[in-house]
RNA sequence: GGUGGGGUGGCUGAGCGGUUGAAAGCGGCAGUCUUGAAAACUGUUGUGGGCGUUACGUCCACCGAGAGUUCGAAUCUCUCCCCCACCGCCA
């Protein structure tokens, strides 16, 4: 969430961004809805303070043992005209509060303006591996291998979701187990394991909610949503909190499954691997302060890429544009692996600096240590990386001739020192 | 799920209709003392917001959340949430 006092005082500026990411939101409407609650206000604390002077009179009176019933009677009257005001400014504040939330994150000035081809590749990383006979695609791999039960998968719980099986099922495992290991080891991160149902006011301190909510899982008898990705619960873990600053920056990552119902994204790239409703995926999450934050992105963005090198997998990196990177973010890179059996760059991981757009939301703040003074953090994260269509870029750039795959040296101490499946 | 007890400032904890933003203690900060530190003593110490001639002043709000009673609520009533204990169920 934007500070409202500053959309106020930079109407123009937030306007500009709002255009740079293509959206329809007009800023006016907020900003005259604030006016209308600030002239409100101060009519109400006008009021309030007659208020408060009149039962000082009243409770000296009594104090006095004098007779108080003339000022009970005028004090009738500034209550009830306080009571209809209030009513008015709460109404005000609500829709004031409502379309603060619809309002996305301003777009850092290193982010390359317009529609989504406007992206920048800023790196790539390992070569393309020139193959000898035609390389299969994941799908093809994966059946012949029998390590995912498409079929099975769709019986038990319905189009576009997974049932690993055997070494299929230990790859995964193997997988999550090494990433966490990585940045816990080699990057600094404490290793947390957050619930999977979150609440409303979770969702919302991220930014998932109230816009996304048809994307989401809701269990409704309970008002709990299934989480799309940890940086929801991970973030909130601070929540309402005031942090010293001497306990910043705090780098925290997590490994939990991920839950998505992307309605409407029907058509290309659901068949298969490539998009399903629930996939696992280790994330990063850094609390930082302000100052430091566009540093310590580039840093998460080495981290996640350590993972993807570790594991030999060719990959570039991504500078979104104004009109691709996420509601709540100001600046995003992308990690794309590429998969050679279906000839594309996946992307398996998104790192975000949010800024304080979280942080206002979830109310996450530290006090300096010098002015004593709060600040917002600011929060950011990425995967580091998320599994399943890594699962497929290791199937597809490992496979052999003959239709085994090789595992990745990394992994293997994962998968008692097995060197390629079967 | 049931019963009982609770949710007050950074923390512990008093207050249970009228100068209570809130006692006291701890912690933090500043000072005195000291070669320095500790101890002791003294002072100080919340957050958010509005307005203005904006290093300051002033006003308003905040004692889990919301609603109600009342001239007036941290204090009384109701609803909800959360925590603790015990019971039930259970991996």
């Amino acid at each position: 969430m934007l500070d409202i006092r500053f959309i106020r005082e930079n109407a123009d500026l937030v306007k500009q961004s709002l255009l740079d990411r293509n959206s329809k939101l007009n800023i006016d409407e907020i900003i005259a809805l604030d006016n209308e609650k600030r002239k409100l206000l101060r009519e109400v604390e006008q009021l309030r303070a007659e208020k408060n002077k009149a039962n000082d009179e009243i409770s000296r009176l009594l104090k006095e043992k004098k007779d108080p019933k003339d000022k009970i009677t005028s004090m009738k009257e500034i209550s009830a005209r306080c009571d209809q005001l209030d009513g008015q400014l709460r109404t005000i504040e609500e829709k004031l509060n409502t379309a603060l939330l619809y309002v996305p994150n301003l777009v850092h000035s290193s982010v390359p303006r317009g529609t989504p081809d406007k992206a920048q590749i800023v790196r790539s990383w390992g070569s393309l591996r020139q193959f000898d006979f035609p390389p299969r695609n994941h799908i093809e791999i994966a059946e012949h291998l029998d390590i995912v039960d498409f079929t099975r998968a769709a019986k038990i719980s319905g189009a576009n979701f997974l049932l690993f099986k055997g070494w299929g099922a230990k790859l995964e495992r193997a997988l999550f187990n090494f990433m966490l290991d990585f940045h816990t080891k080699h990057h600094g991160y404490t290793e947390v394991f957050p619930p999977y149902l979150v609440n409303r006011k979770t969702m919302t301190g991220t930014g998932q909610l109230p816009k996304m909510e048809e994307d989401m899982y809701r269990l409704k008898d309970d008002d709990l949503f299934l989480i799309p990705t940890a940086e929801v619960p991970v973030t909130n873990i601070y929540a309402d909190e005031i942090l010293e600053e001497e306990q910043l920056p705090i780098y925290l990552t997590a490994y939990t499954a991920c839950f998505r119902r992307e309605a409407g994204s029907y058509g290309k790239d659901t068949r298969g691997m490539l998009r399903v409703h629930q996939f696992d995926k280790v994330e990063l999450v850094k609390f930082v302060k302000p100052e430091s934050s566009y540093e310590e992105h580039e840093k998460l963005v080495a981290n996640a890429e350590a993972i993807l090198q570790a594991l030999g997998l060719p990959y570039r990196v991504v500078l979104l544009s104004s009109q691709d990177i996420s509601f709540a973010a100001s600046k995003c890179y992308d990690l794309e692996a590429y998969a050679p059996g279906v000839d594309k760059w996946l992307e398996v991981s998104s790192c975000s600096n949010f800024e304080s757009f979280q942080a206002r939301r979830a109310n996450i703040r530290f006090r300096r240590k010098d002015t004593k003074k709060l600040d917002y953090v600011h929060t950011l994260n990425g995967s580091g990386v998320a599994l399943c269509r890594t699962v497929i870029a290791i199937l597809e750039n490992y496979q052999q001739k003959d239709g085994s795959v090789v595992i990745p040296e990394v992994l293997r101490s994962y998968l008692d020192g097995k060197e390629t499946i079967p």
